[in-house]
This record gives structure tokens, sequence and C-alpha cells, in this order.
RNA sequence: CGGGGCGUAGUAUAGUGGUAGUAUACACGUUUCGGGUGCGUGAGGUCCGAGUUCGAUUCUCGGCGCCCCGACCA
């Protein structure tokens, strides 16, 4: 991609009423646009980042056996009111609205109720059992107040795969299999040293839940870590009990400030009782389906990494998402000699299936490179008349700031 | 949902009951060419409505919007 068309463009200053870290960087380097409160549009750069992330989540989720399906955001009242979640009293952020024919829709701001009566039309045996099914959809909370940039936003999408088996037992192998991957998504995507699986309340189906927690002022939470276990506890269920049950003393936790990035979620029978989602059993008798919930908000973990790699130049991409693998910077001379020389190498980069943001702009170096250091991409190849005199490239990383000059004709 | 603050160009900011200023971004010219180069020219603005007033961007009220603190966050 060349510099030149990209659509967007950076920015000196961040919106005044912009105050969380992540929308101000992400906005700054037009990887987002603001629509309204809590609500924001993807730009090529975000867009290319938030996929990047998309990918890595989908390709775990296919490694459990995870089988990705997209549902629907308008919701039919009727599934919520067998569960009681319809009711404002009960639910409290629902975006609500009317058919023309007058009947009350809503957004779905999860989809536990719709799948599960999907897959009332396609389980019946035990035979059609075990299943896993998940999706990238577009939710909808009417938070009381947003904040936080993208982190806590009133439309904003999630992964959600839901489990279904047979019995306790396999819920419970098929939820640590879960869990791993989870453990493997947030390594992937640059966030593993600061993640911690954290215990939480776990409803009526089970002791706890699983939430993982990175490490960041930004967040809203509070957890007790255990550095060396690698583990946490959630401030909302930190008592004696709890210590005892994971073998834990409190003097060996330290309270930090978390953001939740995922949570996985035994749901038990809820759900498959109310709204009968029933197999037969190898003996012939019903018996309602034991479920899982899992999620993770993608552009949770992409605000939650501007948060936390980032300096005051800027954004910091771990390689596995940066929206680009390299920006090529050529400092432009007078007789067009770097100009070709950085065109040669953009399309042999571009042969090499590398993907390059090559700033081609008639710019200065400074304005080059501030919006190098803002954008984030993690390798910066700059050509000039300087390196163009020993056919060599400078190289710099971006999170570590080390430079190396390399041959040219290595690349 | 309780409390507080704020709406002036694309962005960030001054200022005023009487022709609205600066920076940046933008366009053109020129200059410069390894860390947002300098100069010149140009275009661009008072959230909406009502009230007070000869006159409102300024004061009052209402609306809309944004932000912060708290509560909430399945």
């Amino acid at each position: 991609m060349k510099q030149s068309q990209l659509f967007t463009k950076t920015r000196r200053e961040a919106p005044k009423d912009e105050v969380s870290k992540n929308a101000q960087l992400l906005i700054r380097a037009g990887f987002i646009h603001k629509e309204m409160a809590g609500v924001y549009s993807y730009l090529p750069l975000g867009l290319r980042t938030m996929n990047k992330i998309i990918g890595i989540i989908r390709e775990e989720m296919n490694s459990i056996d995870g089988q990705e399906i997209h549902m629907t955001a308008l919701q039919d009242k009727k599934n919520w009111e067998a569960t009681n979640r319809w009711d404002d009293e009960v639910v409290d952020n629902w975006f609500k609205t009317k058919l023309k024919n007058g009947s009350e829709v809503g957004l779905g701001f999860t989809h536990e109720e719709p799948l599960t009566i999907v897959m009332k039309d396609y389980i019946q045996s035990f035979r059609d059992l075990p299943k896993a099914v998940y999706q990238f959809q577009t939710k909808f909370r009417n938070e009381e107040r947003a904040k936080s940039g993208i982190m806590r936003g009133r439309e904003f999408l999630m992964k959600d795969l839901y489990s279904f088996n047979t019995d306790e037992e396999s819920h419970i192998k098929y939820y640590e299999r879960a869990k791993q991957a989870y453990i493997r998504i947030f390594d992937r995507v640059g966030l593993g040293s600061e993640t911690y699986v954290t215990f939480a309340s776990g409803g009526s189906f089970s002791k706890y839940s699983h939430e993982f927690q990175t490490i960041t002022s930004a967040g809203e939470d509070t957890i007790y870590v255990h550095e060396s276990k690698k583990i946490a506890i959630n401030k909302e269920v930190l008592n004696d009990e709890v210590l005892k049950d994971l073998g834990l003393s409190k003097s060996d936790l330290v309270e930090k400030t978390s953001v939740e990035v995922g949570n996985i979620f035994s749901l038990g029978t809820r759900f498959s009782t109310a709204l009968g989602l029933n197999f037969t059993d190898t003996e012939g008798k019903p018996r309602p389906v034991v479920m899982g919930s899992y999620g993770i908000g993608p552009g949770r973990v992409m605000g939650t990494i501007a948060e936390i790699r980032s300096d005051e130049k800027g954004l910091i991409w771990p390689e596995a998402i940066a929206p680009f693998d390299i920006h090529l910077i050529a400092l432009f001379d007078k007789d067009g000699a770097v100009k070709k020389s950085a065109d040669e190498l953009y399309e042999k980069l571009n042969k090499q299936g590398i993907e390059v943001l090559y700033d081609d702009r008639d710019a200065t170096a400074g304005e080059k490179f501030s919006d190098s250091d803002l954008i984030g991409i993690p390798r910066r190849y700059v050509i000039s008349a300087k390196t163009l005199a020993d056919n060599s490239v400078e190289i710099k990383d971006r999170a570590t700031g080390k430079v190396e000059i390399v041959k040219a004709s290595s690349l």
C-alpha cells in the first residue's frame, strides 16, 4: 500500500473529548473514527489490525472444533422472555425497537437464546453431540455511560463460542480445551505476559467462571494476582473459601487493575432447560444439553494493546497483529534515484508476500518518521541518498529502537 | 441513574453585548530535504431553538451533543 493513496492520515492532536489513551492514539494514527459516544468505525489501518486479531481467534476456535456461523443482530423478544432476559428490569442495557407491524425486537447483547433455538432444529440425539459453534458478531449494549474509548462501547464486535455437550464431564473437558485455546490467543496477539487466567463468579451451574484479565491501569477490574502460578482471583469473589479452594494464601497475591479481555463460562442447563434444547440419551430418555459460552472482544483486545503497547510517540504493534509488516520510508533526493530504488524495493517486498506500507509521499523526513512512530508498524525500512550510497537499507525496530544496516540485495 | 464540567474553522485553542484571532491541517507559490524546515498568498468557524436587547458567539431558559466522578456492567 502506498501511503500517498492511503485513506486516512495522521493528525498531531487528539480530539479534546477523547480522554482514553487507546482512542487518542488510534484516532491520531487514523485507525478508527468516532461516530458517537461509545461507537467507533474502523478505518483501513484499524480494520487490518482488527482482521488479524480475528484471524488468530478464528484459527484457535477452529482448532478446538469450533464451527463458524453468523447469526443476526435483530432478536425476537419471545426467545428472551423464555429465559426472563427481555424485561428491562432484568437486563437494563437492551437496545429495543419496533417493526412496522408494531412487534418489538431487540438488538442482541449476547446470543445464548437465539443459538439455543437454532440448535433445537439440529440436536435430537446424543449422536448429534458434542458441538461447538461460534461467530464474530456485532453486539449492542446500551451502556449507561460509554467510556475508555474502544474498550467499552455501545456497539462492538464479539467472538462468542457456545459449546453443547451431553453431560457435565464432557463439558468440563471441552471447557478446559477452550481455556487453553484462550491462553494461546492472548499469547499470539501479544498480551500473554500481562494476561492472567482469573477466577470469577460462576453463577448457578459452576463454582467459578474464568476471565482473562490483562493488567493495565486503563482497566476497570481489580484482581489479585499470583505471579508465579500465573493466575488471579477477581476481587468480586475473593474470600477465604476461594483461597482455600485454590490453595493460595492472601499474602502471595498482589492487587492489580486490569481489563477483562475474555471470559469463559459454564452455563449448565439453564438455557437448554428454559428453551427446550434436549437430546435423547443412550437409554432413550430426554436430557437437557449442557452448555458453555466463551467470549472475546476483538476491539477490546485491540484497545488494550494500544494502551499497553505504546509510548509517547505512538503505537507499537506486535508483529502478529500489525496493520503492515514493514513501513518503507523513502527520503527523496533531487535526482529521483532514491524514489527509483524505493519503488523497486517496494515491488520486491510485495512479490515476497510481505505487507508493506510505503511512504512515497512528498514530505519531510521528520514528518515521515513521526508518522511512522505514531502508526507503529514493527519494522521501518529507510531508503535515502545516504543508504543508497552503499546499497544498503536502514532497518529500525519500532519497539526497541534498534537500528541495523543491511545490504539491499539481501532483502 | 446521581453529581460536575464543556460546546468558537477538519483539529487544538484565544477573545468579545457591536466587522471573531492564533496554531495546525488544507490549496497555490517559493524554500528546505535524516526527526513534524522557513516565508508568502488563499479558502474555512461561534451546536440548535426560544427569551432579554437597538444589537447575542457572549447573558437567561430549553433542547441536543461531548467529557469527567460515582453507581451499573449477566
